[in-house]
DNA sequence: TCCATGTTTGGCTATTGTGCCAAATATGCC
DNA sequence: GGCATATTTGGCACAATAGCCAAACATGGA
């Protein structure tokens, strides 16, 4: 008899998804960016440094995991974080960071 | 003067490394699977369902990441997760993705 | 309507990630 | 040492992602 375990590998794929939105230094420095306000593309731009084209396509996968929405004023398109706990995301991955510099001293320190 | 914002690019490379060494539907079953205790690569194997050296390299990703730590015990490679708080992930991606559900009935249902 | 501005999309190339098989490595037992 | 078991590594085929440029689209103003 297999495992009990239910194999909800739709589910853990939908969450990937989440979480693959978020996996890229461009769009952490946009999340970043964005818990300090909403910000139209251009902004976002110039904070990234690359092509406002690719600044795009980076907000089009984190609109469509659900993590930034968008509202148009005039021209501007103004983009603002959706779901507040993803910056709790930023606190345990610093976490994982100084663990890992811990551990990278007790290696080679001792 | 330009924006006072650093460019800490290259911390924000090594976040997105965390976060990415997470943003896979088989290395989020891991992740679960290990939140119950600590697991040797057979065990994960079975609950994943790829190739043993599928699992293993996707323990090195993790592992490189700092996410879980090994330990030898006879031949067995017995993986547990590193820093508790890689947990609440799960919780924040559930709720975008409740917000996602919800905005999905309100943009079909009105 | 025509133009300027802001954003998105298309298209292409280069890079990276994934997964399987087979082979190599590590450990324990006889 | 030789064999069985558990895991990792190499290598390749395939898919997915990232970034740039250019072109399209949308909006507001003259």
């Amino acid at each position: 008899m297999p495992k009990a375990r239910p194999v909800h590998r739709e589910a853990y794929e939908r969450k990937a998804q989440i979480i693959k939105a978020l996996a890229h230094p461009s769009r952490l420095m946009i999340v970043d960016a964005l818990s300090e306000g909403e910000k139209c593309v251009q902004d976002l731009t110039e904070i990234v440094g690359s092509d406002m084209s690719t600044v795009s396509k980076h907000l089009t996968v984190m609109k469509a995991a659900g993590i930034v929405v968008d509202r148009k004023q005039g021209l501007q398109a103004i983009y603002r974080l959706r779901v507040p706990c993803i910056l709790k995301f930023f606190g345990c991955v610093d976490a994982v960071l100084r663990a890992n510099e811990e551990s990278w001293r007790a290696a080679s320190g001792g």
